[in-house]
DNA sequence: CATGAATGAGTGTTCATTCAT
DNA sequence: CATGAATGAACACTCATTCAT
């Protein structure tokens, strides 16, 4: 049992590094068994398909986000913790699960199931729900009109950043002198005082970074 | 002329949709043969390889980009204006060049050569030189340390509001009712008063259209 | 032992049943171990490859095929009981061993060992010497000529008549109504005098059960 | 197009033959090709799957098939005369599309797209309907109670010895001395008398085969 | 006596590309 | 300019068989 799961686990990890290196269609069922140390037949005895076995991959991580928004850590009072903690917690994923979410970003648009499961997961009610209600506490928020948008979309725009520190060899030859190489710590805090108060606005008195030297995953 | 210059546009137009649609890998000479009307070896008449097509149906919208922070007309004295023309410009671009981008976002990161004329087009010497000389007339901005990365990520913020809105109808069934659809002016401004105010600060008076606390969606 | 033989016999009865069903090649050995309830390289235990499976499936009909002519019950001393008794002793064997001579007469054209396995046995010296010495009793046949093939065919007729009404429900749709339902003692009376006396002449007074003019189907 | 339909029909007949000696799953894509003198994947540029290449080998003799009972040359008077022809139509045909016929009758059973176009070939309402109409204007017929299947029935007669003499030489390691050859002509006369008198009843004076000197397919 | 993980050769099928016409 | 037949290597997937346990 060991064995297997060893296996099965060994296939995963080598298909998700491939998905997201070369993409899910550039990738042969070849390639992940020998990278997994077994033979092409083996992968079947673990999975039905490769459309199965990129669902897998990408399984841990959506599990993984789908408890992000329930834990109760996120019952902070303020909206300063409320939204860092949320930023914190999404890095957080990326970080874990950087892989896969590279797989969901390039491939969910192409793969049915794939987009199905990410949709359910990411835009399930509960999570709607949720999220709603506990900004609905937060007086101080003043455009709400478009607020689930405007984090939605900067949830990407988090991503964006992280996935481009992630691939600054790459970027080196094309950008000046290499981005500016920005700790998680002070990541987390220029966004969330972005998101706040934006970029011309300084933040009220009290409120600022040098309380939050919290742990980090 | 006229006609061989039909069939090249013709080419490019449908590969674009098919590339756009169904991605560059699932997507077959054949299909994109006949889509254009022409038989499979015509392609190569234009065409050297499938990857050379591909870079042909991105290259209007990079050149059109290239353009863009070149412009005179970007040399605006406040930075409410300059930010939001710089989105306006941004989402113009999004609409225009819809299917391109959609291409670009998905597969740069997995061809080589789309990977460089998209960084090369972008992070050209020329623009951020261009755009950090812009920047640093403006007084305003209290936080510069990551505002290059932090404007960058907010293109991909608004990239991803734009494509919502464009497969609002895939979502439909994910979503509770159906996501905001929001007017670009509208969604402009809310955006440009967000990267500058944040979500809790108002806009100084007279700089802003309307008051806007109404319900969110 | 008692388990052993048991589970050989699950084996063979459920290869029997898939090998007819969706024929020898289309048959995995991974579906007859599920069928079977043992696991796939159990098998293995009982036979060396699926062809052997295969011989073993079919075996026990053609030993009871090779018994049928040695009995001494078909020494009858008259042409129409002995035929009819023939077809009988058929059509009872058809019935038991129905699954098998499905696979026999789809499968041992391609399949040199079952081919030669089914022509030892039918075509065994023995059988042939015994059929002959028996027919060259009866005076009343006319024309000998073409004898034994006359009566092999009528062997694959009444295989075929039975297999169709075996299948009678894949062919509704084909059929107008349905094939009339014939009793297996009215088939067996009406294939004897059709042998004897084909479908113009009336059988001698005294030697037929009934008057067969109704109608058709 | 000289050249594309000579290939088309070199796979067609390399396939039939293949699917003829080994069977259809027996038989790879690769040997049809390498038969054709072609790669295996010009196999689908005429056709879309193996399937339809096992249906296009089979269509000409089901089209001929088809047109058996609706030539007029079979409204004949006499029953003999029309049983015979019957008889020599159908033992033609099988001439004509031997391999095709083996085809049919081993793989129909166990591919429902075969079985249905066989079946709507060979069980048409149109083809039954001008069966069943000649048959009734004979008064001769006795025994008309099963006349259809009987009818069936010696079809697949006809085709066990037809395909027996076919494979005589496999057979005559079995065999005592090889069975007797005999020629079309004597073979349809013999059955022609079968099925009209058996084989005790001699045929009626006059309407002996002498008549019947016709040419044979 | 039985398991089931693993193999490896094979399957049907696709497709970018070439080239004679 | 354009065709479309042909290639050949690759693909995802299957399966009879073996063997350590």
């Amino acid at each position: 049992m060991s064995k297997k799961k060893n296996s099965r686990e060994r296939i995963v990890a080598g298909a998700r590094e491939l998905f997201a290196e070369k993409g899910y269609q550039a990738t042969s069922i070849s390639e992940i068994a020998t990278t997994a140390g077994l033979s092409e037949g083996a992968i079947y005895r673990y999975f039905n398909s490769k459309e199965d076995l990129l669902l897998a991959c990408v399984k841990p991580a959506l599990d993984d986000s789908l408890d992000l928004i329930k834990q109760k850590d996120l019952a902070v009072s303020d909206l300063r913790s409320f939204t860092r903690l949320l930023l914190e917690k999404r890095l957080a994923l990326f970080h874990k699960h950087y892989l896969s979410y590279k797989i969901l970003f390039t491939e969910a648009y192409f793969n049915k199931d794939l987009f199905k499961m990410m949709c359910e997961t990411v835009l399930s009610d509960d999570r709607l729900k949720a999220g709603t209600e506990m900004i609905l506490g937060f007086e101080e928020i003043k455009r709400l009109r478009n607020y689930f948008t405007i984090m939605l979309s900067q949830v990407f725009a988090l991503w964006s950043i992280h996935h481009l520190r992630n691939i600054t060899g790459e970027l080196r030859e094309y950008l000046p002198e290499g981005m500016s190489r920005v700790s998680d710590q002070d990541l987390l805090d220029d966004m969330t005082d972005f998101i706040l108060y934006g970029i011309t606005e300084n933040p009220p008195a009290g409120s600022e970074k040098d309380e939050n030297n919290g742990g980090e995953a």
